[in-house]
DNA sequence: AAAAAAACCGACCAAGTGGTCGGTTGACTA
DNA sequence: TAGTCAACCGACCACTTGGTCGGTTTTTTT
């Protein structure tokens, strides 16, 4: 039962320094050395918990990612009584968090779409697994969001959802520098306009 | 004047190959000799016309990718007198040739911004320039459709501009297999949805 | 046709890369 | 105290990478 803490800190360690460099540098462009450094450790730990590169990588995207995805774009939204709020909100956070160059979980997962897209099939499947229980909860919270009121029932949940995660997505691949504050303000005044067109009509 | 076609050629033929090359696995995850192979041509005619790898993709970015970019999501609406109607009909035929797995470049342009964001500054500087091309040209066409009382007076165009370009990467990277055609459609349904809620409002 | 210049070839290099493997360490057990 | 075994070390390997350079071929100039 406790026997293994040790492995499980080695191992959680290699995992966030990991996902830290490849977030940063690139999965293609981080070497296991570039990480195995910063830790000090050997070749012979690494692979002495892990089969591969990818494999670590993998185990990175399922331990870690999946979870943070969860719990910063997806658990704020889940369930919640009023959608447009809610995503508002969530919005709002993970910008702030991008801001503070701390890890954007939202910004990763597009990320590593990008990277993975057309090179690793694999890998894309998980990330696009990813994905698309984002997307399956903001279409289930959408559609409550409807039965309750708060959505027009005319809007097509489906393409709203995607449309949310893209523009985020797309955003943040924007504000990688310099001006992102102003960026990421604009962009949270256009997403609430949108959301109020897709919102059932409001009586003031 | 003519005396360097066939340089010229030879450049643009590297190119060409370069850009699809990049374009499909990554810039860090693709060997000149990669290209070179393809051509049948040997590094040394590389190296004759280029001074390095980094100075190749340069070159590529500025002569090819600035260009296409221009052709294909600026020109199409810039000074259009229906800003809304231009937007509508450039997106809709760059997403149609990105369904035929051609190259589409205003996410050639997103997918580049995220490879060398935070890796390579002198890159991402050019790239970032481009971006803003773009972005200042929407904004532009945006403030003459108030003027000529296609759009709301009070929209912030430069969160417009952004946040359309912004929704135009995003949704590319999601429609990287399977079910782009219909990822597609409803992004354009929504893109419309969205640009109604900024046009003046109309008199059907 | 000869000379000069431009375009191209490909063997070679140093610096990495992911991955292997025989060996060491140190905590725990019998 | 001797033995066991998970955890870790680091030299090593085959291979790829961006880049060099002396030389050959092709084209242009004279």
């Amino acid at each position: 039962m406790d026997k293994n803490l040790k492995r499980m800190a080695t191992m959680h360690r290699m995992q966030t320094k990991g996902l830290e460099l490849f977030y940063k540098k690139g999965y293609y462009n981080t070497s296991i050395d570039d990480i195995l450094k910063e830790l000090d450790l050997s070749k012979g730990a690494f692979y002495y918990h892990f089969q591969s590169k990818e494999d670590f990588f993998v185990s990175i995207v399922q331990n870690m990612v999946v979870r943070k995805v969860y719990n910063l774009m997806i658990e704020p939204i889940e369930g919640k009584a009023d959608p447009v709020t809610a995503i508002e909100r969530c919005f709002e956070n993970a910008l702030a968090t991008a801001e503070h160059n701390e890890l954007d979980y939202g910004f990763v997962l597009g990320n590593f779409i990008t990277e993975f897209n057309g090179r690793n099939e694999e890998i894309s499947k998980y990330l696009k697994d990813i994905y698309k229980v984002w997307e399956v909860n903001l279409v289930t919270t959408l559609q409550k969001g409807k039965t309750d009121g708060f959505i027009a029932r005319h809007v097509d949940s489906e393409g709203v959802a995607s449309f949310l995660i893209a523009s985020y997505m797309g955003i943040r691949v924007l504000m990688v520098e310099g001006n992102s504050r102003m960026l990421g303000y604009n962009y949270m005044q256009q997403i609430k306009q949108y959301l109020k067109s897709i919102a059932e009509t409001q009586l003031v």
